[in-house]
DNA sequence: AATATTTTAAATCAAATGATTAAATTATTT
DNA sequence: AAATAATTTAATCATTTGATTTAAAATATT
């Protein structure tokens, strides 16, 4: 049975689904082949379908995976009641300029994804309600009732993801090795919690 | 001979390359299948191989068409030495929200293809040496000899291409339908040259 | 030792896919 | 009109691909 492992041997089914999310990461579903991801695994390419149903069904899962890794973090940061919106935008550009050097490919793969498979998945997040309904909304709200909060969201998000979404452009504009675009998405960091602050009170 | 067309009958040729722009544009290179563009065209699958070479040489062709498409326009802009940088910012702005309005799905489809073929077609684009040499530039590093000029080309950019880029998620978080998205993107044509001044005074 | 579970290798399917060929059709030139 | 060149078609190839199956081997579990 598929289900009952016991504790420890999950390590056939997670290397996988390890090497799926490498594979399918570096080239997208439709470029990935099963194979692959199996020699990726160093496993037989039976394995995949005696664990995982079919190519699409272990897609979705890690596609579910890094939808929740780009997106998931960002919950805590704006429905905390008991931050500032400074301190929250502060927060976000950390938390996100921090996470996509870890992981720089993450946007352009789900980003790109998306356009294919289109909208169910981004269904199966409830992200949007609860972005409406946050503590960051709201404070946006405030700050600028002339603004549609949005605006500010796209901005702050944009801002951090952007350079990553475009990171083979900027590094080649740039003449950028890796060092030189990791130094300046940490300047970043610092920069654009000011940005954002000056484009809240320009009137 | 292939190269000597009269002067009318491109028809085709020119079918086949619209039809190819049409479809690799919807799924990529990868997902693309020859029989797709062929019957998109009209056309015999034949046909494909006998003017063009193969499916890469066709994507090539298609893909430098809309590299150009998204980074072209930008030449004349920033490299005017007649124009103030607001002007410069401002202009930039409406050019792509335009551009982009017209062809929201252009920005997701360099930049992921970008990422699989490579560099070698960024080289192909001299993009790099007139950005650093332009007017907007020397205009950005004399306004704010603190900061690399590159950043506040980051966020000209993103600010402009990144909505289209996100745009599935964008509209979902915000329960926007295809008409609300285009409304914010023309507030946005008004709103971006402001903030770009207030991010560029910000000390 | 007996039984169940996991893993492997190999073979096979059916469909999809990029590419090619040879012949037919259409236009162009002589 | 005849000859030549250009365009189009239908059929076919050889691979690739995702998926499945079978039978055996290895590894745990009872």
């Amino acid at each position: 049975m598929i289900n009952k492992k016991s504790t420890e041997d999950l390590s056939t089914e997670e290397k996988i689904k390890e090497a799926a999310r490498t594979v399918f990461m570096k080239k997208g579903y439709s470029a990935t082949r099963t194979r692959d991801i199996a020699e990726e695994a160093g496993i037989n390419l039976a394995l995949l379908n005696y664990y995982f149903r079919s190519k699409e069904k272990l897609f979705e899962i890690v596609m579910m995976e890094k939808m929740q890794k780009l997106f998931g973090g960002l919950v805590g940061i704006v429905t905390d009641n008991d931050t500032t919106l400074e301190k929250k935008i502060e927060l976000l550009t950390i938390y996100y300029i921090d996470m996509l050097t870890q992981n720089p490919d993450l946007p352009i793969f789900v980003l790109s994804e998306l356009r294919n498979n289109g909208e169910h998945l981004i269904k199966s997040l409830p992200i949007g309600n609860v972005l409406q309904q946050s503590a960051l909304f709201k404070q946006l709200q405030v700050n600028r009732p002339d603004i549609n909060p949005l605006h500010f969201i796209i901005n702050i998000l944009g801002s951090t993801i952007f350079p990553f979404v475009a990171k083979p452009m900027i590094q080649a504009v740039g003449n950028l090795n890796p060092k030189d675009f990791e130094t300046m998405m940490e300047e970043r960091k610092k920069l654009i919690p000011r940005w954002i602050r000056s484009m809240l009170q320009t009137k």
